[in-house]
DNA sequence: TTACAAGTCG
DNA sequence: CGACTTGTAA
């Protein structure tokens, strides 16, 4: 499985929901104003309307036989008004609306790769408005800077040379896919500048729902050799966000290890949970992405709201063989809970070592 | 003077801005969006287009030989969460988004006033945007429920049977226009429903800025032959933004009271400031308006922004006589102060009286 | 960067 | 109806 192929777009890792992406329609050609059924006024509650599952795209993230690698430039500014800030606490890209985010990928190729195209999807994270098109508000869209742009009602835009603009022509999902053009050495980042061109909030678009945006690597048929996934906040203060956004997170945390006697904290090599602490200085380290069934942020930090409801934790490993280890661990505990049949409340996992075998920091947490 | 017929447009009251709503357009036709350069992101500061007197559409109150006068219908509830409440304090009706708000008017006549119109149009009332048009935010212009309505991208609707929506041809200003279907009695009271389709603090429409009405009484010529003019929040807490705005200025003049001894204030029949505190409750009574120059309540709150900028601020006057009584102490008010030539900070004046001559509660406050 | 403003959630 | 969220102004 690790050599360079077309993969069913669910790599090394199982997966049960359908890869709803392998079909696309033409470059754009602008079109106007669509009626579409997103209220202006409510958030949309969830959806009374069909949603069949294979208008949902994949947003597992499997490195594939490519070892598709993501990594963010370096941040301009550290201070809480940086145009952008990526948490890899959260794997959450905190940005400012319009702002230049530089992103790197990387694959293992021997020489040149030819034909391989990096795509960016945005999607609404949450089950309930998963099956939306993340679409820009009416008043951005209209805004005088973006009349006579083709693409304006695209939420991604790209300022590499050859981004082209696609609208799915069954799901109405918009997308630019931007060749990747890797140079001849072996394992070298091709860097990516990707805008968002609407808040999170913007009312009529986004709408405060959350956001991911999803990487795939695909080859000129639009096959999926990898995909990565990135949580995503387009806000006016990323750096105030972030900042709220991990300190709400590490008071769940402690608050769920205090009330909970039953609830405990296994750390290897690690003294104890400060590496939950803000970590807002760079570097970020480059990492493939393992997904692990989970309550996502939402759940954290909002309780359980849906009994039933199970969403993908996205985990960052350095290190392919860590990742391949770690997938393995994966699966077997979520075959023991489920066989177990105990509620599970939360897993936490993170591992920054580059070998596991070295024992370096790892840290698990367990109900 | 006070024999019915046609005003210059400034009536009892002298006023030195030219009436520029005597020509306007036909009904609307529903234009599609206009690239208007309201810029969606930041709110437009002062504009440093081009901007003639004539533009500026006047806001003057006067009742005119009709005596023209408005009222309040009763307010749905007392609670803070009100559709909407009118403060007789702030001559300021605050409502939520789409409430319908009862609107009464009145006028002197004889037997049955015929071919006579209420026209209401929207302004921005601060004087670096008072030459905005004020229009829907592109959002709700386009929301579902607006499509196909041909007066979608006016803010201030009207429920009335024989409302017309006009659009001037060439300031672009938006107004509604019903007729004033007076009754056989004298003296009687017709009803309005207005609703507004914008919050005051939509972006890409009136974007946070301050707004009122102008309702102008006109025969079939369009001439103006009595105006009213009401500042308007609307809002999604109509009970909440009024407590606060009221208490926002009561705790200001009270601020201004100590901090100034040489600012007296000379309260007749009333032993204190308490007419301040919130009235929340109806029932309003009706009144003319006279206007008084003075630092609008924007001026009020933020403290002296611009040295020379003098604005208007509207008295309601309860009975005709004292509003001529009124009247006069204003003009003669300003004329001593420009010939005092000493800056006038403030002058706040109320009566509730029905008469000047009972004495009723008068309160006068100087600098 | 801090504090406010104002729509929305629970 | 209180508290939070989050864009904006000072
Ligand atoms: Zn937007
Ligand atoms: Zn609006």
């Amino acid at each position: 499985m690790c050599k360079p192929g077309v993969s069913d777009g669910n790599g090394a890792i199982p997966e049960s929901t359908t890869n709803g992406f392998n079909s696309f329609g033409q470059d754009d050609h602008g079109r106007s104003y669509p009626d579409s059924g997103t209220n202006v006024y409510c958030r949309p509650q969830a959806s009374l309307s069909p949603s069949p599952m294979s208008l949902i795209p994949s947003s597992q993230p499997f490195p594939g036989s490519y070892n598709f690698q993501f990594e963010f430039g370096k941040q301009p500014k550290d201070t809480k008004s940086t145009a952008w800030t990526f948490s890899d606490m959260t794997n959450k890209l905190y940005a400012q609306k319009d702002a230049m985010c530089p992103v790197r990928f990387r694959i293992d190729c021997d020489g040149v790769a030819n034909g391989l195209y990096i795509r960016a999807l945005p999607i609404y994270s949450r089950p309930e408005h998963v099956q939306d098109v993340v679409k820009r508000c009416p008043n951005h869209i209209q805004a005088p800077e973006s009349a006579n742009i083709p693409h304006r009602e695209h939420f991604i835009w790209c300022e590499n040379q050859g981004a082209r603009y696609v609208t799915d022509s069954s799901t109405g999902r918009c997308a630019v896919i931007a060749p990747y053009d890797a140079t001849p050495a072996g394992t070298s980042w091709v860097t990516y500048l990707f805008s968002f061109k609407c808040l999170n909030s913007c009312v009529g678009g986004p709408n405060r729902r959350e956001m991911s945006i999803i990487y795939t690597l695909e080859n000129s048929n639009q096959e999926v050799l990898g995909r990565l996934s990135i949580d995503l906040r387009i806000c006016a203060c990323p750096g105030r966000d972030r900042k709220s956004e991990e300190g709400k997170i590490e008071l769940q945390r402690q608050k769920r290890n205090e009330t909970t006697p039953s609830h405990k904290t296994t750390s290897i090599n690690r003294p104890s949970t400060s590496h939950m602490s803000v970590n807002t200085s760079p570097p970020q380290q480059p990492a493939s992405q393992v997904a692990v069934h989970e309550q996502t942020m939402y759940g954290i930090m909002r309780g359980p709201r849906d009994e039933s409801r199970e969403e993908t934790f996205t985990l960052r490993v350095k290190g392919r063989r860590n990742y391949e280890v770690l997938a393995m661990l994966r699966d077997a505990l979520e075959t023991s809970s489920r066989l177990n049949q105990r509620p599970r409340n939360e897993y936490v996992l993170t591992a920054k070592s580059s070998s596991v075998q070295k024992s370096n920091p790892l840290s698990f947490s367990f109900t």
